[in-house]
DNA sequence: TCACGGATTATGGTTTTCCGTAAAATATTG
DNA sequence: CAATATTTTACGGAAAACCATAATCCGTGA
């Protein structure tokens, strides 16, 4: 069983719940964190005081504030954690049902949970600590297993990402263009640009422009 | 101090908390439900039983689910419980931010609370609870109490709210007005809407339909 | 070097949306 | 009831988006 785990959960009402949570697990040296920036400080210092975490229990969205941060999302926490301390186990806990953004964890980020906050979070945060605790297998919400099995979206590039933010920022398509011929951007031909919002359109099933940035908002794409 | 309370709430984490909350407060009396129709029909009982709550602590949005639901949001619930309750008093505790959805729960639902889930939600809970219970003043968590003052925005009616739906859905002008006419919608000609469209692109300051899209999107409206 | 295939760009025509003006219908007021 | 607003509808031209086809560019391998 795990001895030392940090979470980054910034509602303090979840928090309290998480920890009753470890405590029923008997484990008793925990710290949580509001601010990604302060979890990550915590874990790197923990690495040079040679007594590190071995588990981390991280939300994916965290409220932005008045205040500066450095890390502003928990899927940047985990990806930077997992650069200065590969072996860590990682628990993503958040209500993101995106199929395609919790695949993208598991391949792309690696953690080795995901458990959907909902009606059975408790029961599922206790089964996955216990299973990854014991194991390298992995741990993933019943409610969002099938999420695993779908097929990938990675037809999409970063160009079509900056078309479909463009147009939801109210930027024309002839403006696009302009943009893109001042930035050098490679693709930047009004016929190009069609051609890529047709890609969309038909992959997303949208109708029109305004259905395919409503779809892909609704995504969270964009 | 109250005596008997009831927390509407789907995620299990977050009613571990706020139950915390109600015990620091010597409360003992209190019950959960995790769906709002469950939450409504204990209201109603506890009525009949001649042994009501005394206050409501509700979550706005729960997760939806395979089963049947009358009730699928907190701001139906609240509406309901108020209708068969007027006297109960009624916490909102959400993550819901946009200035004008809250105020519409106090101006239209007449909630006597709003606490914002975040960092000191906990203490916010607390004093909420505090104040309504020895006196008739409203509470609101200070991170949104600016949006009380904010200028009303109900220029906007329910057709204008039907057009943007139809439109982020994907639907094209032509057939939002085949569908007014076919529902005998007041305003079904192809100017009417126009016009419309062409007042809530002003009043959002959207450049165009996807721009309109997507501002009211974000703001919650559609 | 040349032929080939894929990606990008150019062109032209159709549909949809946009926007102003004006007519018609409906409400309001004296 | 007449006169006047206000709202809804009708129409037409301009702009933007949509769509199919063809030309051009560019890297690869024969």
């Amino acid at each position: 069983m795990f001895k030392k785990v940090i979470i980054a959960e910034d509602i303090d009402a979840i928090n309290l719940g998480i920890q009753e949570v470890l405590k029923d697990l008997n484990i008793v040296n925990f710290q949580h964190s509001k601010f990604c920036d302060e979890a990550f400080l915590k874990i790197r210092k923990a690495i040079q005081d040679n007594d590190p975490y071995d588990l981390l229990i991280s939300d994916l969205s965290f409220k932005t504030d008045h205040r500066e941060v450095k890390i502003s999302s928990g899927d940047e926490l985990i990806q930077k954690v997992r650069e200065v301390q590969p072996g860590i186990k990682i628990i993503a806990y958040s209500v993101e049902d995106k199929g395609f953004r919790i695949k993208s964890l598991f391949d792309n980020i690696g953690i080795d949970a995901f458990v959907l906050k909902g009606l059975n979070s408790i029961e599922d945060l206790k089964k996955a600590i216990n299973i990854i605790s014991t194991s390298d297998q992995k741990f993933i919400s019943p409610e969002v297993a099938s999420s695993l099995q779908e097929k990938n979206n990675y037809e999409i590039d970063d160009v079509d990402i900056q078309i479909l933010k463009h147009l939801s920022a109210g930027t024309s398509q002839d403006e696009i263009i302009e943009i893109f011929k001042n930035s050098n951007i490679k693709p930047n031909s009004k016929s190009a640009v069609e051609k890529r919002l047709s890609k969309l359109k038909d992959f997303f099933k949208a109708n029109n422009t305004v259905h395919l940035v409503s779809i892909t908002k609704d995504m969270g794409i964009i």
